[in-house]
DNA sequence: GTGAAAGCGCTAACAC
DNA sequence: GTGTTAGCGCTTTCAC
């Protein structure tokens, strides 16, 4: 790779120059400048990224820290992330956690070694404490931290009420709840949801709670366990699609029917819900926008040095498919 | 961050002497180290990367580029880099072109400028002309690149025979094929496993040949297609899961029953191939494997500075699962 | 064993 | 308008 300086030489100028002309800082002349961007062109010339980070202690790189890139929500943001990036000019580095506390702390090091201008965090076992000396700036996703950083978050508690409601109104007499794991905060809000819809109904009752991890199989075993119990469930509202998906597995393996027997209702509005069959109604976040907002969230963080945070929640919405599409109460 | 020089003031020696025992790197005085390390500690020193890179031109940094991390393919297979680079101390860029070559050689460009060490690359649109001039050692997935870069692939053409061997003994007699791309090697190698089979066939027919482009909603497509003709199609081997999925919906859709009265089988073996209804018979590649190998591969190549590709082909296996079990003809 | 200093490729004062 | 030069934080000869 050509450097500035073999630039500087061939075109006859100093290396402030192509400097100058490189990033159209300063006045040059018109003439130099053609003649430094010809040769540029000649060489094939680009800066090196890593040079201009040393001086100005930015990498133009944000980090983009996720618990599991094979969960279809975490690639669906990391999409949104890398592509308002990469329309700024930004590169993402990805680093994967699998959730564990010390994978997230050596990752964090790593970035902040890099320079990487910003981070986008999706955790659960980070807290404000593990990152309150680092200074670069952070949003995080999902979850707020102590209302320290700026967050994307969705209104988890609203949507599993309207889960809940949905469930009820498609004539479901005994609705029982698959929660996430309960040191995620979305897990608890969605869990809250579904309580204060149900929790003074006639017909609720502890058994109808059941829990999960977030990950298919647990839906699959939650649903046996609940179906198998005596009493007669006919809606189901798993924390999650994932959980939602091993959910209609399970019904249909006791040889039950969705929606007709089991309404299935999950949470998230991944692409995979609309491929099940049948087709899994949920309540979608808005995934993609999440990875645009973060983004542009701390790209602004980043750009004006942004110093007070901004919490965005945004809304979800019911999408009605035909696992809870009960003929009998269609309205 | 705490610098070198801070280090070195505070320990009252040179900052040679705090870069070596740091990089172990030539012989210090057990107390003097010992009186370093204790600064280092105190201060919460780590060295700057960037100013490293600068002076050795390596980053501990490899890129990865992809078509689209929301393809579970693409999702499991960055995981397993991710997994073997961390181990090894590298950090990985994300890149996600969509295809899109002009976006994958804006992407090749960037990573040449940050110094990556190395590239894992999964691209169907650029040829070994795009890349010849380009320095850095690259692995291709999926691909090879006319022998001149190391790749890791499967075996597309056998896998392909077996599918279509096992829906013939699973006693299906008239087999159609769902194409992926053909500008995509591993569809072509597919389509020509499939017809190594079939195009000796009493019953084989151009008809039984449909199109699709590797996504869900072309193997809806499709498949419909092909079961609103004449033929009485029983039996579809998909060029992969995914098209596989849409498969299953749409016979679902046409009221009629897999394995019963159409069996499905795709390619690849993505998690979501189990969680399907009925769980569809594949053929697995080693996706996870794939990822782990290609990083291996890249990093020998890089710390060893090796010249000379390797080509490593993996095994694929039958899955046998649901969507191919007729009764009728098991064994 | 340890330090001084050059240099990695670039930017930004500061001169002229 | 353009050139000179001092860093950015580190590694690595080369002396001592």
């Amino acid at each position: 790779m050509a450097t500035i300086r073999e630039v500087a030489k061939k075109a006859g100028v100093s290396v402030a120059t192509v400097s100058r002309v490189i990033n159209r800082t300063g006045r040059v002349k018109k003439e130099t400048e053609e003649k430094v961007l010809e040769i540029v062109k000649q060489l094939n010339y680009t800066p090196s990224s890593i040079a201009v980070s040393l001086n100005n202690k930015k990498s133009k790189t944000i980090g983009l820290l996720l618990p599991d890139i094979t969960n279809p929500f975490f690639a669906e943001l990391a999409k949104g992330v890398e592509e308002v990036a990469k329309k700024k000019g930004y590169t993402v580095i990805l680093c994967n956690s699998n959730g564990d506390l010390q994978s997230e702390l050596d990752h964090l090091q790593v970035l902040e070694q890099k320079y990487v201008d910003g981070i986008i965090l999706s955790s659960h076992t980070l807290t404000y404490s593990h990152i309150e000396e680092c200074k670069i700036p952070i949003v995080s996703i999902d979850r707020t931290l102590d209302g320290k950083l700026s967050s994307v978050t969705s209104k988890n508690y609203e949507g599993a009420m309207l889960a809940t409601r949905h469930l009820l109104k498609k004539g479901c007499e005994r609705i029982a709840h698959i929660a996430g794991p309960q040191n995620i905060v979305t897990a608890r809000k969605r869990l809250e949801g579904y309580l204060a819809v149900v929790k003074d109904s006639s017909w609720y009752s502890d058994e109808l709670l059941v829990y999960g991890d977030y990950e298919i199989q647990t839906g699959y075993e939650a649903t046996l366990k609940l179906l198998n119990s005596t009493q007669k469930i006919d809606g189901i509202f798993a924390g999650n699609d994932l959980m939602a998906v091993g959910s209609l597995k399970a019904i249909y393996s006791l040889g039950l029917r969705v929606p007709e027997d089991v309404a299935v209702i999950g949470f998230d509005g991944i692409n995979f819900s609309k491929i099940t069959i049948p087709e899994l109604s949920t309540i979608a976040q808005p995934i993609f926008e999440m990875g645009l907002l973060a983004t542009d969230t701390i790209l602004d963080e980043i750009v004006n040095s942004k110093k007070n945070q901004s919490f965005h929640e945004l809304s979800v919405s019911l999408i009605e498919r035909d696992s809870t599409k009960k003929s009998r109460c269609d309205y």
